[in-house]
DNA sequence: TCTGGGGTCCTAGGACCC
DNA sequence: TCTGGGGTCCTAGGACCC
């Protein structure tokens, strides 16, 4: 048995908001979330009605009608067989907001460094030092957390506890989910009574299904297998993934949520897959256009500057030529700049790009550096270089009071470009109103 | 699945330098 | 000569997460 006394010892919640999307938008509609059939769907602009996207679906919609994220429209039970199933746009900025009034309940049971946000309905709570002020139990605190997110937001939640953030995420994915407390904690002690009784590897954070596969062919099937397979076989397979699944498998994870680290490699993108197949190269530069400008008014906003540029070309899947699309990046002078960025950009696409029909566009700017000085360019002067950071502000400061398609490019009406039908999505989707 | 969108981290190989 | 050896930076690609 491995030695836990030098472990941390800290008792973490994972909290996680049960069918967020879907319950936001039951709650608007005056309905309980977990009696509700309903589901969200995102259609994109001037799709048709089939392929719209299953965002989020109702407890009950799942368990009823067999409903999955990611399903399509067309995939849906008839009228006839699911006569009560509503079908909601989605509402990205409610659902932002509500997740800023959770965060907010959280600040009273724990201090802001204690707080770890992993996504948009999932937080990770260190309440070491502060658990003993709400309950004489963690249990009853987190039924508190619970029952103070439900009675004040309607929204209900589901809560691992764990010695480290790895135990409490595990104990609420594989656990406290499927509980009718909703809660569930996991010790370290009970690491051969939880974890290594997950049989299914791709249910485990941080193995997919790549990786499941790769076990498996190395005749590890579950997580048992795992914790007793040599972790020198598993680094000579996997490298430092290797040393990460073996810790995983026995529950050891040394990550102190207050000592959190910024990430190494941060980054700003956007993506969008196109409405048909683009050949054309004008229509392409178009929207390559409008998406680098997306990306660059994101890191004046957060007062930033690249060095380096990536553009994804996702081929059509009618396309059966060799590869899929091409993934290719370059380091640039630093610069948050739309003309210099989008410049960069067209020449990585038409370095690249033979002709091959474009389906996905993906530009991502990353090794970022602070705004707060710039390089200066033999290409401008210092006068002229400041007149284009004063104009980029400006525009940017009219989008935002008045919206961005209070002023767009005239190439933003031309066929193929997709900024002004978009210029209401929230990552991809209706960002739609508050309903307040 | 005829196509959602936004992220992070790891690895391997080549270029280049001393 | 059976072609040094170590380090850093850069790019492409893969895997995972929500």
């Amino acid at each position: 048995m491995y030695d836990y006394r030098y472990e941390p010892h800290h008792v973490i919640f994972m909290i996680d908001n049960k069918s967020f999307f879907a319950s936001c938008e039951a709650l608007a509609l005056g309905l309980n979330p977990m009696r509700a059939v309903l589901a969200v769907v995102s259609h994109r602009p001037n799709l048709n009605y089939g392929s719209g996207l299953i965002m989020a679906a109702s407890p009950l919609a799942k368990k009823k009608y067999g409903l999955t994220n990611v399903m399509r429209v067309r995939d849906l039970p008839s009228k006839k067989v699911a006569p009560d199933l509503i079908l909601v746009e989605p509402h990205m900025n409610l659902y932002i907001k509500r997740s800023m009034q959770i965060l907010d309940i959280f600040r009273k049971y724990a201090a802001d460094e204690d707080i770890h946000v992993y996504s948009i309905d999932e937080s990770m709570v260190d309440m070491t030092k502060s658990w003993q002020l709400f309950g004489d139990d963690p249990y009853l605190v987190a039924r508190k957390i619970q029952v103070e997110i439900k009675n004040s937001l309607g929204l209900y939640t589901t809560c691992g506890i764990g010695e480290n953030p790895l135990l409490a995420k595990l104990a609420m994915d594989i656990s406290a989910k499927h509980r009718y407390s909703m809660i569930d904690y996991w010790h370290y002690i009970d690491v051969p009574d939880t974890i290594w009784k997950i049989y299914n590897l791709e249910d485990v954070w941080g193995i997919g299904k790549k990786t499941a596969q790769h076990l498996q062919r190395m005749g590890i099937k579950n997580m048992y297998d795992l914790a007793h397979t040599n972790p020198t076989i598993l680094t000579n397979e996997f490298g430092i993934i290797g040393a990460q699944l073996f810790a995983t498998s026995w529950g050891v994870d040394r990550s102190i949520i207050s000592e959190k680290s910024p990430p190494e490699s941060p980054s700003y993108g956007n993506s969008q897959i196109l409405n048909y197949d683009y050949t054309i190269q004008r229509e392409i530069e178009i929207v390559l256009r409008e998406i680098v400008e997306q990306v660059a008014a994101r890191l004046r906003a957060y007062n930033f500057q690249a060095k380096c540029l990536s553009l994804y070309v996702g081929f059509s899947r009618s396309y059966h030529g060799k590869s899929k699309g091409f993934n290719v990046q370059q380091k640039i002078t630093p610069t948050n700049d739309d003309q210099f960025l989008n410049c960069a950009l067209i020449n990585l696409f038409r370095k690249n790009w033979h002709g091959e029909p474009v389906r996905l566009l993906s530009v991502s700017c990353s090794h970022l550096t602070s705004a707060n000085y710039e390089q200066m360019t033999f290409l401008l002067t210092p006068s002229q270089q400041i007149k284009k950071s004063m104009i980029n502000k400006t525009i940017d400061s009219i989008h935002q009071k008045y919206g961005f398609t209070s002023l767009v490019k005239a190439s933003s009406l031309l066929h193929g470009a997709t900024a002004i039908k978009r210029s209401n999505l929230v990552g991809g989707h209706n960002g739609g109103d508050l309903y307040e």
